[in-house]
DNA sequence: TCTGGGGTCCTAGGACCC
DNA sequence: TCTGGGGTCCTAGGACCC
């Protein structure tokens, strides 16, 4: 058996933590840039608030009916993921975590079955009071179950809802539409729609062949699934990963060749980081530019995919090669919204191999690297930096109503006056 | 004025090989 | 009229997730 163990609204609940005021008002938090709403609590929800919606356009009324709104914080909501994340192995030592707010439980240890919900009524209790964080628990044979047992959990107020036996899971399945199954996005739904197959039950009836034939192998095992199979296993480790991407949308619109060459650099220094951070190298490096796609200005976009003779995780090594694919891909007389650099053909560090020409050099970077990541790690991010960086980032995004980082500085941890 | 960011997987089709 | 069979690798685009 498996749970799904999933934060409430889980942005806004770290919000929460931290400013109980905030307790029974409606309370939103915005995307990067403090471009659309991406979390809600539920009174917010009540209001109408829809996902996504661009924040300019609820502006007036978010003022009018009191909600607080807040600018994203990844820094605190990481720093109360990974709390959560490491509380959840206490309870199972076999966990998945799945995104920032959601990870999956392996059950089948020396629990009772008859008593998994009692176990996760547990779980829930503790977590929030170890740290402020409500959760909702789904129970069932499978991820695509555990899923599905997680939304009725929450939807019908019930905090943990255990789908274990079939005639349950049938009666669950009747009553939820399609497009709620996990993998079963907006396009799917619309062809599942248009055969007339409009709630999960009807879907974990359909023919496996048709099924794999209009939906693919992706399609074939969320039916095996919705069948009590599981064909999903719990990712123990996580994956390394096979990309690496960084970028972000201006606070302005911008023509001038060295904003968009210093927010570049910043962003690969991100990048560079997390790189070195997973013990990975890169042996390709994208550079992408784009204008405003809502804007009636005149439309640009372009990218460029750089392969290296070596792989490599010098920031200043790439550094040179991003900025040559800037320069090439840049057209002056357009409005910029956005840069970003993506980092591909991601190896571990172990591979690497020796270099023909240059090796002592690449050595050199390594020790820089080094000495700058624990810098960073240390003093903080804006502690050193490539190069000359202007203190005033014309480019940078907006983010008026952040909250402290209440968890990770010191200077912002909560004062009691 | 204003509309996020970071990922993964799958398939079809082209290019190429013997 | 008529054009095999079996295979790999790569890429773009679509779909999906949070």
């Amino acid at each position: 058996m498996i749970a799904l163990v999933d934060c409430n609204n889980f942005y806004v609940s770290c919000e929460r933590v931290f400013a109980p005021k905030l307790r029974n008002r409606p309370v939103v938090v915005l995307s990067n840039n403090d471009g659309c709403v991406i979390a809600r609590s539920e009174e917010a929800k009540a209001l109408g608030i829809k996902m996504g919606t661009p924040y300019f356009q609820i502006d007036e009324f978010a003022e009018t009916e009191k909600i607080a709104v807040f600018s994203s914080n990844y820094t605190l909501y990481g720093d109360m993921s990974s709390r959560v994340m490491e509380l959840l192995t206490y309870f199972a030592p076999e966990t998945e975590i799945y995104s920032i707010d959601e990870a999956f439980l392996n059950l089948d240890d020396d629990r009772d079955i008859g008593k998994l919900s009692e176990s996760g009524h547990l779980i829930k209790e503790k977590l929030k009071k170890w740290t402020g964080i409500p959760v909702s628990i789904g129970i069932g044979p499978n991820k695509t179950l555990a899923k599905i047992a997680n939304r009725r959990a929450k939807k019908a107020n019930l905090g943990v809802f255990e789908m274990t036996h079939e005639a349950i899971q049938c009666e669950v399945l009747d009553q939820t539409p399609i497009g709620d199954v996990w993998g079963i996005g907006y396009n799917s739904a619309k062809k599942l729609n248009a055969l007339g197959i409009k709630t999960a039950l009807q879907l974990k009836q359909m023919d496996r062949r048709w099924a794999r034939k209009l939906l693919s192998v992706v399609g074939a095992r969320i039916v095996e699934e919705l069948n009590g199979k599981a064909c999903l296993p719990l990712e123990l480790v996580p994956p390394p990963k096979k990309s690496i991407t960084c970028s972000r949308s201006f606070g302005i619109l911008t023509g001038d060749f060295e904003h968009l060459k210093e927010a570049l650099d910043n962003y690969l220094v991100k990048c560079g980081e997390k790189m070195r951070r997973q013990k990975l190298t890169a042996r390709a490096v994208t550079v992408f530019l784009t204008t405003n796609r809502f804007s009636k200005h005149p439309q640009y976009s372009n990218s460029l995919t750089i392969e290296l003779a070596n792989a490599t995780n010098s920031t200043r090594e790439l550094r040179d090669w991003t900025r040559k694919a800037l320069v090439q891909i840049y057209k002056k007389d357009f409005l910029y919204k956005k840069v970003g650099v993506i980092l591909q053909g991601l190896q571990p560090e172990q591979r690497e191999t020796f270099r023909l020409y240059n090796q002592a050099n690449y050595e050199k970077d390594k020790r820089l690297m080094q000495s700058l990541d624990k810098i960073s790690q240390r003093f903080g991010r804006n502690a050193i930096a490539f190069g000359v960086r202007k203190s005033e980032k014309a480019w940078q995004m907006r983010a008026e109503r952040k909250s402290n980082c209440y968890t990770t500085c010191l200077k912002e941890v909560l004062q009691i006056k």
